[in-house]
DNA sequence: GTAATTTTGTAACATGTGTTACAAAATATA
DNA sequence: TATATTTTGTAACACATGTTACAAAATTAC
C-alpha cells in the first residue's frame, strides 16, 4: 500500500503548508522550500481508511509519520481491553514524535484513523538529515516534543486528580464557550466521552443523571442545557 | 542565593561529566569542551537544601535547570493536597526539559530536593545559543525530550490501568531483581511508595496485608519475603 | 538507654466507579 | 415508512480505594 512520492507530487509542496498550527513540523517555511526538503530525502505517502491503525502500540517505530490529511486518535488499551483515548488530532500533526529518538524505540500508544487520512512517512535517517540541515524544522520539532511533554503531564494530572464529575463539568463548560450558548449539543457519544475520560460508559451516564437531578444541567440525550453555571464551575 | 559561576569554577568542567547517563545533556562531549560551552554563555550555579523547591508547579520557566549533584523528585499536587510523585532523579539530570521550548511556558510539576543538591542554570537564550552551535548537545536534548515523552506515556498508562495491588507486586519484583534475593528490604516508606502509586497510605498497607494473608509474600515492616513468586508475577 | 518522633498495622465506614443486563429512545438504513 | 442498529437511561450489586482514627512497633534524637 506504500506509494513512493513522485517528483511532481503536488501534495508534497502544498497540502500541509496551509496551516500554521503549532503542531506543524514545517511551520514558518515556504511551500517551495518544503517541497525541496522533502524531495531531497527518501519519503513515502500512505493513505488510510477510517478505522485503520496507523501505529500499533508496542511496535518499534523507525519512521516519523506526519499526518497531512484527515483526523486520528491516539489511544492506549490495557490487557482487559479497557480503552483510553489520549487525544484527537487533525492534520497537520506529527504522530508519536517521542518514539523516533527515544532510547527505547517502543511506542506506548496506538494511532487510529478517525476519517480517511493520509500521512507522509520519513525514515529516521532522513529525519536526521532534515533536522541537521534545516534549523527551522529542528526548532519546530523541539517545540512539538516539548508541547507533547506538557500535554502528557497535564493529561496525567487530569486523569489522576479530577473526578469524573469534574471532567464532565469541564467538558460542558468548554462546549459552552465554543458554542456560545447555555444550550449546547454534545459532539460526541457518551461512549466516546467515557473513553476520553477513561471510565465506563454507565458511570458517565450516572454522573450526567445526578447533575440533571441536582438541577445543575438539564440533560436530554446529546442536548444539554446549563441551568446553574456557578454550580457547574464549582464542581470538583 | 544565586552565585555567578567564576571562570575557574572547576565544577563547570568536571562535576557532571562523570556519568554517561542517557539523561546527561553533555553526553559524548569531553570535559574541556563542556567547560568552554558553558563558559561561553551566561549561566549560574545554585545550591539547594533538602526539601527546598527547585521548581514550582505552574510557574513560568525561562531557564533550564541541570541537576549536577544530589537527588530530586518531581511531583504534582491537586487542590486537596493529594500528592503524586512522578519520579525520582539523581544527578546528572535535565529538569523539566519540556517547559523551556513549549508554546505555553507553564510547568505542570514541582521539583523538590531530596538531598542537598546543586543545579546549573542556563537561560533560554543561552540554551538557544548552545543548541545552535553544538550538534551533540542538541541531539542529547532531543533524546532527553523524547525519553520524557515516553516516560510520561508509560507512567500515565500505569497509573490509569494498573491496580494498586499490581503496582506493588511490580515494585517487589523489581526489588527482587535488584537485590537478587527473595528476602528484600524496601528502600522507601509506605508513605513514599503510596505517593508514587498515587494512592492513600492505608490503602497500600491493606494491599500488603492481603497479599501477606494469601501467602504470596511475608511482610514485616520493610522486610518482605517472596513466598510465591508465580502468584506475584500473575498479580493483576 | 530513654524519650520523642516516625512508621506501620488495623478497623469501620464512605464513596466513586466497574459490571452486567435490559428496555427505551434516537438515529441510520433499506 | 418500516426496520435495523446504535445510543441512552437505568438498576442492582461488586469492588477498590479514600477517610479518619488510634494503637503498636520501629526508628531517630538526645
Amino acid at each position: 500500500m506504500l506509494e513512493p512520492c513522485s517528483n511532481n507530487c503536488s501534495f508534497c509542496f502544498v497540502q500541509y503548508t496551509d496551516v500554521m498550527s503549532t503542531e506543524n513540523l514545517f511551520r514558518g517555511i515556504d511551500r517551495q522550500e518544503i517541497g525541496e526538503i522533502i524531495r531531497n530525502v527518501h519519503h513515502q505517502v500512505r493513505n488510510y481508511k477510517t478505522g485503520e491503525v496507523l501505529i500499533y502500540e508496542e511496535d518499534e517505530y523507525n519512521s516519523l509519520l506526519i499526518l497531512v490529511q484527515g483526523a486520528v486518535r491516539t489511544e492506549m488499551m490495557n490487557p482487559e481491553g479497557q480503552l483510553l483515548v489520549l487525544e484527537q488530532l487533525d492534520a497537520p500533526a506529527t504522530l508519536a514524535p517521542g518514539a523516533l529518538f527515544a532510547s527505547q524505540p517502543h511506542i506506548p500508544v496506538s494511532v487510529v484513523a478517525q476519517s480517511d487520512c493520509r500521512a507522509l512517512i520519513i525514515s529516521r535517517e532522513s529525519m536526521n538529515q532534515i533536522l541537521a540541515t534545516n534549523p527551522q524544522v529542528l526548532t519546530n520539532f523541539v517545540r512539538i516534543l516539548s508541547n507533547r511533554v506538557q500535554f502528557l503531564s497535564n493529561r496525567l494530572k487530569s486523569l489522576q486528580f479530577q473526578s469524573l464529575r469534574s471532567k464532565f463539568a469541564q467538558h460542558v463548560l468548554q462546549q459552552y464557550v465554543l458554542q456560545k450558548s447555555t444550550q449546547i449539543v454534545l459532539k460526541k457519544t457518551q461512549q466516546e466521552l467515557s473513553e476520553m475520560f477513561g471510565v465506563a460508559r454507565p458511570s458517565l451516564a450516572r454522573v450526567v443523571r445526578d447533575m440533571h437531578n441536582e438541577g445543575i444541567i438539564h440533560a436530554k440525550g446529546k442536548h444539554i442545557e446549563i441551568r446553574n453555571i456557578d454550580m457547574l464551575r464549582k464542581t470538583k
